[in-house]
DNA sequence: GATATTTGCCGTCAAAACGG
DNA sequence: CCGTTTTGACGGCAAATATC
């Protein structure tokens, strides 16, 4: 949280380090690093990253004493002060913190257990409103704050991104780059780099129909207005320039991405199994999609907040400077 | 320079919210 | 009511930064 000069009120617990010279804490649900030589680690030995640490999220907390629940299962309760100010602090800033216990929580072995514990910290950590929703009540009333659209906003920039609102198919060429073809036919080159838009291409599904193994061509049409027809493997994309190129699509057994559609076929003739997995495919692509779309919103929402707040202490600091100016005025011995 | 810690972002899951 | 969308929560990774 980086509003300006505006105390942020951690929602839930606090978030700190033992004995060591930061504190952090992010919006709502924060991570626990414990540092030093209290430093602990998962018993499996499972905070796998390439540097060893601990990190840890809470899982309830009242103002002065957070509870954080670290990888292994284990919860420590932690005795803290209220730090207001995010971000790091230097060390005579930071006061005192200990580990007030630390112990096993009944449920930190077996699955099922594991399950419910995962319902249960759920269960405490009570979801609030949306913040969109906070955002658009808050902002019927004020001024100079603008509503968060509900519309996708202009993006700014190149505008690569891939629609959402249909599905398109996407594809991993064999130089890395992602293809979409959306419903409508236009296909998109979403590379790391950047992206164009390419018009004038589609991509056919030809259904299976009674084969088991679905046929996927496209046909591409040229500014000439010829027509190509390619193998299932290859797709044929023309850049802004002119420029064709045929790509190589990488097949799932070539390790394509997770959440990368191969193909698009007709479910007929598909086996449920397949079927079950296509879907799943197709529910995390649109999840994921979607995630991202609301991290954008969301970005949007907090940069409002931020904006609002400055407006505020604007107006807040004007009005007490025309308040003291009428007070010298008309009342100057007052005080 | 090596190690520790923080931070930002991502994908996934699940539940709330929404729309037909 | 049910399918879809949205979003909070969480685990993980890697880059950035701080500290030793």
């Amino acid at each position: 949280c980086r509003v300006p000069a505006a105390p942020c009120i951690p929602p839930r617990g606090v978030w700190l380090r033992e004995g060591t010279r930061s504190l952090t804490w992010t919006l709502r649900i924060a991570r626990v690093s414990i540092g030093g030589a209290a430093r602990v680690r998962d018993e499996t030995g499972r905070a796998a990253n390439v540097k060893p640490r601990v990190e840890a999220r809470a899982v309830s907390g009242t103002p002065g004493v957070s509870v954080v629940q670290i990888p292994g299962g284990q919860t420590i309760e932690v005795q803290s002060v209220i730090q207001t100010q995010p971000s790091v602090i230097q060390t005579p800033t930071i006061q005192t913190v200990q580990v007030a216990a630390i112990a096993d929580t009944e449920d930190s072995e077996g699955s099922v257990e594991a399950v419910s514990d995962t319902k249960k910290r759920r269960e405490i950590l009570s979801r609030r409103p949306s913040y969109r929703k906070i955002f658009n009540e808050l902002s019927s009333d004020p001024p100079s704050v603008s509503r968060i659209d509900e519309e996708k906003s202009e993006e700014e920039g190149s505008g690569q991104t891939i629609s959402t609102t249909t599905l398109p198919s996407i594809y991993q060429t064999s130089t890395g780059q992602y293809i979409a073809i959306a419903p409508g036919g236009a296909v998109q080159l979403a590379s790391a780099s950047a992206g164009e838009n390419v018009l004038g291409l589609q991509g056919l599904s030809v259904g299976g129909g009674q084969t088991s193994t679905p046929t996927f061509v496209q046909y591409a049409q040229t500014s000439d207005g010829q027509q190509l027809l390619l193998p299932a493997n290859q797709v044929v994309v023309q850049a802004a320039s002119g420029e064709v190129q045929t790509y190589q699509i990488r097949t799932a057994s070539g390790g394509v991405p997770q959440g990368v559609v191969v193909a698009t076929a007709s479910p007929t003739g598909v086996a449920p199994v397949e079927e079950a997995s296509r879907k799943r495919e197709l529910r995390l692509y649109k999840n994921r999609e979607a995630a991202r779309e609301c991290r954008r919103k969301k970005k949007e929402y907090v940069k409002c907040l931020e904006n609002r707040v400055a407006v505020l202490e604007n107006q807040n600091k004007t009005l007490i400077e025309e308040l003291k100016a009428l007070k010298d005025l008309y009342c100057p011995k007052a005080e």
